[in-house]
DNA sequence: TGTGATGTTGAATG
DNA sequence: GCATTCAACATCAC
């Protein structure tokens, strides 16, 4: 689920749902994400207070309580906040459950675990302690540039650091490059100043017009690379075969000859 | 039955 | 200290 349009998404619907409710209740099933506290601190955090705003920086979204107090929900790979006012509806893989006020329950469902929900005193020094690198639709063009000086990385493990732009995952890093016409593997540091450009417009647009669809995949644009990498035989087929390996540790879609490698 | 999965991290290496 | 790579984390679903 979570890269940066979706973690938008679930702070958007956070602020449509439960922002500014009373929390009346938290129940905690399985604490291994709650990863510095435990289900009897994390009760007693959120007990009786409201979530007044929000934050998010890349994948990072974080829940700011009436008291000062930063609730932070990273995703990980599949978590998701669920809302729901019948025990009918819990989800199947629901970990802790927070009731508010008017009955609605903000169920978070993850069933890999990868999740860490951390309760934070002070959200700077919490920043720079990760050292998260600035949001991906927020960063400047010139931070952007300067983050390919020298690097030896390839283009994708550039673009998925979090340290230096935060919010690209797995699949958007796919589509940028694969509409930038720019193969992943390529090395960061070899990049021109044209290649720099079209890649910060594509992320931007990419970014930002997965955001404007909720991250609702199935209405995104037809000539989008995501829907059609695991079939070659269709769309992509006039531009090569669709090549398939592992870069930076993930498993890496691009299209041979398409995507030109630059070293 | 194996394999891979939209993420992060800490250890290991250079 | 910095840059980079990679196994480990815990579990489900095809």
């Amino acid at each position: 689920m979570p890269e940066l349009p979706e973690v938008n998404t679930v702070r958007n619907n956070f602020h449509l749902t439960v922002l500014h409710l009373n929390i009346i209740e938290v129940a905690v099933h399985d604490d291994v994400i709650l990863r510095n506290s435990s289900p009897k601190q994390f009760k007693q955090t959120l007990d009786g207070r409201r979530f007044v705003d929000t934050y998010r920086q890349g994948k990072y979204f974080f829940g700011i309580l009436d008291n000062g107090i930063h609730i932070l929900f990273h995703l990980g790979m599949t978590g998701d906040l669920i809302y729901y006012f019948t025990r009918d509806d819990q989800p199947k893989y629901e970990r802790f459950r927070i009731q508010f006020s008017d009955g609605m329950i903000l169920g978070y469902n993850d069933p890999r675990k990868f999740s860490n929900i951390l309760v934070i005193q002070n959200l700077p020094i919490y920043l720079q302690e990760i050292k998260l690198g600035p949001d991906a639709l927020v960063i400047s063009q010139e931070e952007f540039e300067a983050m390919f000086a020298n690097r030896k990385t390839s283009l994708k493990a550039l673009l998925m650091n979090q340290q230096l732009i935060a919010g690209i995952g797995n699949l958007y890093a796919d589509e940028i490059c694969y509409q930038a016409k720019i193969h992943p593997a390529s090395s960061a540091g070899a990049l021109s100043r044209r290649h720099l450009n079209v890649l910060y417009k594509l992320m931007r647009e990419i970014l930002q017009e997965a955001c404007d669809r909720e991250a609702y995949y199935q209405i995104y644009p037809d000539n989008w690379f995501w829907k059609w990498r695991s079939d070659d035989t269709k769309v992509l087929k006039g531009k090569g075969s669709v090549g398939k390996m592992k870069i930076a540790g993930r498993t890496t879609y691009f299209v041979e000859g398409y995507q030109k490698l630059i070293v």
